[in-house]
RNA sequence: GGGCGAUUAGCUCAGCUGGUUAGAGCGCGUCGCUGAUAACGACGAGGUCAGUGGUUCGAGUCCACUAUCGCCCA
């Protein structure tokens, strides 16, 4: 494994070259360590030699591996949110680059955008936008170029400080010319291919400030319980037309109303159409003109459902039904004039038709529809016409009126402000009896955020981008994409691209990427690609133009004698990042220069991104959208995209992972409001940056809401990395005092079980930590490191096997012992490198580079870890699993029966699931036999006579098979003596069971047995294993577990006495009773071993000076007096 | 209002295609062990697996509905 077994095969020939390690071999590991001053060690480590550059350059025989950044805005201090983002982005390109890939890492910010704009105007107490042109655009812009990197120190500082590796002397941003440029020619691309259009858009429109409010500004404005009207309108309908349409007779009394339902009467005038349900009933009702005008007079046609709810108390009754598809087709006179479309478009008006969102649950089941005011689509989708009733200031048009008002005058609401021109409308309906009721109703409705004025749901000329052409086309790319987490395919991502309706890009800004369409008075437009084409068109040299506003407005051109002005819009801020593929290297397609072309196709498309799952809608998508449109291949009716040539259709990224929000302690949102934000720096100043990188991957999955505090931080740190430092300074501090050769050869087959369980494990680690990488899953790389350093190497190998690091008698089980440790210890190293990149650095540096000097100069330089099968073990594995979980049992026994460990016992008895396990168990008896401080171990044959069996049938086996027979077996098999089925099973024979429906065959497997507690031993059994203690001490057994009290408090004593783990001692004693002195007499030897004594004596009169300590051995005896000595003081 | 996701011990999280007694770490209590220990081990308290209904021999797991929370969209 790296960096042993690159190691040995690289200076295999020169070994003997390599330097001897001598003296101190490692430096020393502090025990209780400052995780951010070390940390920043590291960080001054890195830049002096400039180790990222140096892994960028070393060989990279994987060929390139492409990730792109996703530019965040550098105007606010950076929070933990962004730390999660950025420790996820690192994670894998350093795995990709150790798996020897070359991964480039171009950083990129984002600059543009309503954000930054919002923050200037706020700045300069503007409240209304016409301000910011008062105010002169330019000087606006160089405002807020100025403001986006206000806080690039703190950016850069935390990037640095968290190890996230990316290139910041060099990023791509958002306002330079050439980004834009990139910008502009996909615009031109779109454009060529017809897939860039002007048409109407549904927007939230502020009349008070004249302008379109972006999604994030409305929803910051929705109100609750906002009083509105709440108004019935009455259609007429000619009754000759209904009874055409089969939906009344002669019979039925008049005259007719179609009985709508609106919030929004100033829309009224601007009706086209009635939306009704299809498979709908619908009653047709006589009711009093308006409500509580006395006795019914008018039949109204309204849905069936909503007749109660609509008419109230009202006198009532019913004259028929109908159903919608039966009123749809008709024609109905309108009950207010509008103004026509000033583009002369045209289409149907006052028509009924059907469609599937119309509800039933509130108004009459007959909807108003007005498609200049919010109905765009439904308008769109069944060529209804479009009539205005308001402009964008809000005023209520002088086309407005009553029908039979004069054509050439203006009408009754000129000017009036549209929401106080609801009530002068629904008064005058109610007189006309074109209204048959109107109330107030409370519901949510949105207002400037601003000013608090309302806002109108108005259709607007704006910019889109025909992402629907490519619909196919973007749900297969989609389904190509590794998503982390994998529901966001289908789910979240996917539903979104099913639904996929064009991309409005057009905004009416000014600190953005402009639009780069030219227009002439006559409508006519040109769409400029590039500064050169816009050269050529002005005729100018632009190579100085800022291209910014206000001063790409101020070129005009002149062709076929008429003016091209710039439209006035800029570029919706995703579309400039899902560019950044292209506009990062300044791509042109053609017309690129050489290098950005190089440069482009070898980065295209990303192997992986990281954003967070707000992100699915922004830049996921709008990577996702340009990539498919650039790389499609075309059809009858469309060109191929530009980068179709190089690429097969494709996304512009290949893997993504998808991150959930970080929330607070409590589970509420950050939010700078709430004041709840945590700063990075109060966790990287006290845990450090390794800290909260490895709580950020191991926690919880990537995807999940992760609670954040800095004490789960701590807590994870306690677990983890204290635990993996601690192992580290065990080997550290006792490789110092043994200087163990590490490079001694030694043959893998006769090293100690021990060693080769965790050398065995090392590799299977290693499998499963490169397979979760490969497949993007942080969570589990994470969690399979912990368990391996926390279960498996501390809390088992080092715990098992402390003596032979610290009191060896045999050099070569020493040797390697060392040698495993320090395999487990730098393989962990590399392991951690892309998680945990300052530890894995300090690990490496000390345990490889100290000694190696030709080893790389930095973990995150070297190889990632290979596995080699020939020392995989896996049914040592399984032993070893089996042994430690009898351990445990062992232990739980021992708690259980009151015999403290220390007192030796004669025999535990252990049965396992299977004969192999017991074998393998067998085989690492000693670790039971130590563990458990017993003499023997004993194993239980399952005929064993005076063991007791409970029976269970193998449900996983037998369920499918028996199905509605399992609660009759179960009860049988309650009733047969277990040792019958046991002895059958140890045989390996089928036994047969009586059931009511009939005796039953089944063989060996199907029978789960479990031995029940023999009687007289402290026994502790689950899950088919179980360990029994005989607790029968005897006298001699007695004495030793005395002798082990006498080691454990002479070591207790050289701890005190503040002596080096390393000193030799003198041991006197005096005291005591026969029974201590028998004690004595007999485990001398055996105790003076264990504390490192070279005597233990009896002492003599003059008393030596030392250390002194009483120890009783038992609880009524004399106390015998120690006193120990390091020797040669 | 729609879509997606979540809900398991006081806290943070496991629990594979349904299967035997629902687990871990932290925290709390008791006991034990310890010359790697900011440790470790055992035991205990703590769970109507959000709720209701269904499918099934068997549901934390599958289905339906409901509730609460989060994100996105309206």
């Amino acid at each position: 494994m790296v960096p042993r077994s690159t190691r040995t095969s690289r200076h295999s020939t020169k070994a003997a070259g390599l330097r001897r390690w001598s003296v101190d071999m490692f430096d020393e590991v502090p025990s209780k360590p400052n995780f951010p001053e070390l940390e920043r060690a590291v960080m001054a480590f890195w830049k002096e030699h400039d180790v990222f550059r140096a892994s960028l350059e070393k060989e990279a025989p994987n060929g390139p591996w492409v990730f792109y950044e996703g530019p965040p805005t550098a105007n606010g201090k950076p929070g933990v949110h962004h730390v999660i983002s950025r420790a996820f982005k690192d994670l894998f390109p350093r795995f990709k680059t150790m798996q020897g890939y070359h991964v480039d890492r171009k950083g990129g910010w984002d600059t543009h955008g309503l954000p930054v704009e919002i923050a200037i105007e706020q700045r300069l107490g503007f409240e209304d936008k016409r301000e910011i042109e008062e105010y002169g655009i330019e000087r606006f812009n160089a405002l807020c170029r100025d403001y986006v990197f206000e806080n690039i120190q703190d950016w850069n500082a935390m990037t640095e400080r968290i190890a996230y590796w990316i290139d910041l002397d060099n990023p791509y941003i958002t306002y330079d010319n050439r980004y834009i440029e990139s910008c502009w020619w996909v615009f031109k691309e779109l454009w060529t291919r017809d897939l860039l259009v002007e048409d109407y858009k549904t927007t939230w429109h502020s009349p008070s400030s004249n302008t379109t409010l972006a999604s994030h500004e409305v929803s910051l404005g929705y109100r609750e319980d906002v009083e509105d009207p709440s108004v019935y309108p009455a259609f007429p309908v000619d009754a000759e037309a209904l009874r055409a349409a089969g939906i009344t007779t002669d019979d039925t009394p008049g005259p007719f109303r179609l009985l709508a339902w609106t919030t929004t009467p100033w829309t009224l005038a601007a009706n086209v159409g009635l939306a009704v349900q299809a498979d709908a009933t619908y009653a047709l009702v006589r009711a009093p003109h308006r409500r509580g005008a006395g006795e019914p007079d008018t039949t109204f046609v309204v849905a069936e459902a909503l007749v109660d709810a609509t008419f109230g108390d009202d006198p009532i009754e019913r004259v028929g039904t109908t159903t919608g598809a039966q009123l749809a087709g008709l024609t109905y006179d309108p009950i207010l004039r509008g103004a026509s479309d000033p583009a002369g478009a045209h289409g149907k008006t006052h028509v009924v038709f059907t469609d599937e969102m119309v509800s039933l649950e509130d108004g009459t089941g007959i909807v108003h529809v007005a498609p200049a005011y919010g109905d765009l689509d439904l308008g769109r989708t069944h060529g209804l016409a479009t009539l205005f009733s308001v402009n964008l200031r809000g005023e209520m048009m002088p086309e407005v009126a009553p029908l039979d008002a004069p054509a050439d005058a203006p009408g009754p609401y000129a000017g009036m402000w549209f929401k106080d021109a609801d009530t002068h409308i629904a008064a005058d309906l109610l007189d006309r009896g074109l209204m048959y009721h109107r109330t107030t109703l409370r519901h949510a409705y949105p207002f400037n955020w601003r000013d608090g004025k309302p806002l109108m749901n108005v259709a607007k000329k704006s910019w889109y981008i025909k992402t629907t052409a490519v619909k196919d086309a973007l749900i297969e790319n989609n389904n190509a994409i590794g998503w982390v987490p994998d529901n966001v395919r289908t789910g979240r991502f996917g539903k979104w691209l099913e639904n996929n309706v064009d991309w409005a890009i057009s905004r009416e800004r000014y600190w953005g990427t402009p639009l780069p369409i030219w227009e002439s008075e006559d409508g006519d437009q040109i769409c400029v690609g590039s500064v050169a084409e816009l050269e050529a068109l002005t005729g100018r040299d632009l190579s100085d133009l800022e291209l910014h506003r206000p001063y790409v407005d101020d070129l005009t051109f002149e062709r076929d004698g008429r003016t091209y002005r710039r439209v006035p819009y800029t570029v919706d801020v995703w579309f400039e990042s899902g560019a950044m593929p292209y506009a990062q290297y300044h791509y042109l397609g053609d017309q690129s220069s050489e290098a950005a072309k190089a440069a482009f196709e070898s980065h295209f498309p990303a192997d992986y991104i990281c954003e967070a799952i707000d992100q699915t809608r922004g830049w996921f998508y709008s990577l996702h959208a340009l990539g498919t449109l650039l790389t499609d291949p075309g059809d009858d009716g469309r060109p191929a995209g530009p980068l179709a040539h190089l690429t097969p259709p494709s996304s512009a990224y290949k893997n993504v992972i998808s991150l959930g929000h970080i929330v607070d302690e409590k589970g509420e949102k950050m939010s700078k409001s709430k004041g709840n934000v945590v700063d990075p720096w109060t966790v990287l100043d006290a845990q450090g940056a390794d800290a909260l990188r490895w709580y950020l991957y191991a926690s919880s999955p990537p995807e999940a809401t992760k609670r954040f505090s800095a004490s789960l931080v701590e807590e994870s740190q306690r677990d983890f990395l204290m635990t993996l430092w601690n192992v580290y300074g065990f080997f550290t501090l006792y490789a110092n005092l043994d200087k163990p050769d590490l490079q001694a050869p030694l043959s893998f087959a006769e090293r100690p079980a021990m060693d080769r369980w965790l050398v065995s494990r090392v590799h299977q680690v290693t499998r499963d930590v490169t397979a979760a990488l490969e497949r993007f899953d942080a969570t589990t790389a994470a969690r399979s490191v912990r368990d391996f350093v926390v279960d498996d190497l501390s809390n088992w190998y080092v715990r098992r096997n402390r003596k032979r690091f610290w009191k060896s008698s045999d050099a070569a089980d020493q040797t390697s012992a060392y040698q495993a440790l320090h395999q487990a210890l730098t393989t962990t190293a590399s392991w951690l490198a892309p998680l945990t990149p300052f530890t894995a650095e300090m690990l490496y540096q000390n345990l490889v580079r100290r000694a190696d000097a030709e080893a790389p100069l930095s973990v995150h330089l070297t190889a990632w870890p290979e596995v080699n099968e020939a020392e995989v073990d896996e049914a040592l594995t399984v032993s070893m699993r089996a042994t430690i979980r009898l351990v445990e049992l062992g232990r739980a026994a021992r708690a259980q029966s009151g015999v403290k460990i220390r007192q030796p016992l004669p025999a535990v008895l252990l049965r396992a699931r299977t004969q192999e396990e017991l074998e393998g168990v067998r085989r690492l008896e000693e670790q039971v036999r130590e563990e458990l401080n017993v003499k023997e171990v004993r194993y239980l044959d399952p005929t064993d006579r005076f063991v007791t069996y409970d029976v269970k049938p193998n449900l996983p086996l037998l369920g499918r098979r028996m199905g509605s027979q399992i609660p009759a077996l179960k009860q049988a098999l309650a009733a047969i003596d277990g040792r019958e089925i046991a002895e059958a099973v140890a045989a390996g024979e089928p036994f047969t069971v009586n059931l009511p429906d009939g005796p039953v065959t089944l063989e060996p497997e199907a029978f789960l047995l479990q031995a029940q507690s023999p009687e007289g031993y402290a026994a502790e059994e689950s899950q088919g294993y179980m360990a029994a203690l005989d607790t029968t001490v005897t006298p001699e057994l007695l004495q030793e577990g005395m002798a082990r009290d006498l080691v454990r408090a002479l070591q207790n004593a050289r701890k005190e006495a503040g002596l080096e783990v390393s000193d030799r001692i003198d041991v006197r004693w005096s005291g005591g009773d026969d029974t201590a002195r028998a004690v004595v007499e007999r485990f001398g030897a055996f105790v003076a071993d264990e504390v490192l004594a070279v005597s233990f004596e009896a002492a003599s009169d003059d008393r030596m000076d030392g250390h002194d300590v009483t120890v009783a051995l038992r609880e009524d005896g004399v106390p015998l007096n120690l006193t120990l000595r390091k020797v040669g003081v």
